[in-house]
DNA sequence: CCTAGGCACTTAACACTGTTCAGCTAGGGT
DNA sequence: ACCCTAGCTGAACAGTGTTAAGTGCCTAGG
């Protein structure tokens, strides 16, 4: 018999092995040898059942952010972000669903697992502005520095699932390296 | 009559409104008051078309890049950059279409307008070698750097693309700043 | 024990999509 | 005057997401 997760797994499978453009839920029904309007049973729509699948992403990375045990600050933003980048080239398809994926049309209703999913991930910027404030970067805006942080992270993450088998992870935390210096209130002149 | 111009032309209007995900070549002819297999006269496939138009977009994103006429290698890094989130807030789904649109199948025929676009947009990694080389940040592999540079700068455009309404022309330069300063040899301990 | 209800599914259908094929028609070159 | 080709149309194919109606089975209530 079908259920929910059987769907997200098998969606998920088609996701990492294809890219979510390829998803078909004819498809995907073919594969679970039952018929489209089966899965309508267990799903809203194609865009939920891809949000779903996204919403597993965000949560796998987010768990992954919490196994981080440096002590420096420094050295746990540098862990995150080699983190970070490392799921992106691990997981590269289920990355590009998780930031790339837009729905036809955003659904008004209410808070569905993705939202609560995207929400903890953007809680876990709050553990940004502790590490930066802890480390010393106080005079400049902590939301500002955060978003350059992770922005310049994402964007590594971003080019590293474009172009394949290149040195990233190590890249990821040079970034952060660099840019903890730079930003740092006695760098410069 | 139809011209592959003004195909391109109507495609770039349907994919900034609504994105690239949103054009329909049935509604693009309804649009020009013709049916959808006329346009085949004139491109190869739908493809083909938003390849067009991305191609467009990619050389526009260059031609900026040489009309930035700053003397300092720094400066000319941080006009860049700047140059480049601008280009991602004016145009954001033309920037998404340009490095998000994933082809149902990719093309092996031979080099189309996207491919001589996008390799002028490598090419102009050079000069960011260039730059790179002049500002003295010389310890360390040209290529990588400049990865790591673009890589930020894409980043940051991407996250401002997401969220609108911040000021991010700033923070490229900034974010270009700070590694600026992070990457110099003497940085650090 | 029998019956009502509902769950999980199927079949048929609608409204789309990209793409191909055959046909028509007007204009220019020989 | 002819033909040919460029530029279009209409019909069709295979595919998509999604909805509506119908079927069988299993289970809880009287």
């Amino acid at each position: 018999m079908l259920s929910r997760e059987t769907i997200v797994a098998a969606a998920r499978r088609q996701v990492e092995a294809h890219g979510f453009e390829a998803v078909s839920l004819r498809a995907l029904a073919r594969d679970l040898k039952v018929t489209a309007p089966a899965l309508y049973d267990h799903i809203d729509s194609k865009s939920d059942l891809l949000g779903l699948v996204a919403a597993e992403g965000f949560e796998e990375l987010v768990s992954s952010f919490s196994r981080i045990h440096a002590t420096s600050p420094d050295a746990r933003l540098r862990d995150r972000a080699r983190g970070y980048v490392a799921f992106a080239v691990e997981h590269p398809e289920l990355f590009r669903l998780m930031f790339q994926y837009r729905p036809v049309e955003i659904a008004i209703d209410v808070d569905n697992e993705l939202d609560a999913a995207s929400r903890a991930f953007e809680a876990s910027f709050a553990d940004i502005s502790e590490m930066i404030k802890i480390g010393g970067l106080v005079n400049r805006d902590v939301v500002e520095l955060s978003i350059m942080l992770w922005s310049a992270v994402h964007g590594v993450a971003t080019v590293a699932m474009m172009m394949p088998n290149t040195e990233y992870e190590g890249l990821a935390g040079d970034v952060i390296n660099a840019m903890l210096i730079g930003l740092h209130p006695t760098a410069g002149e």
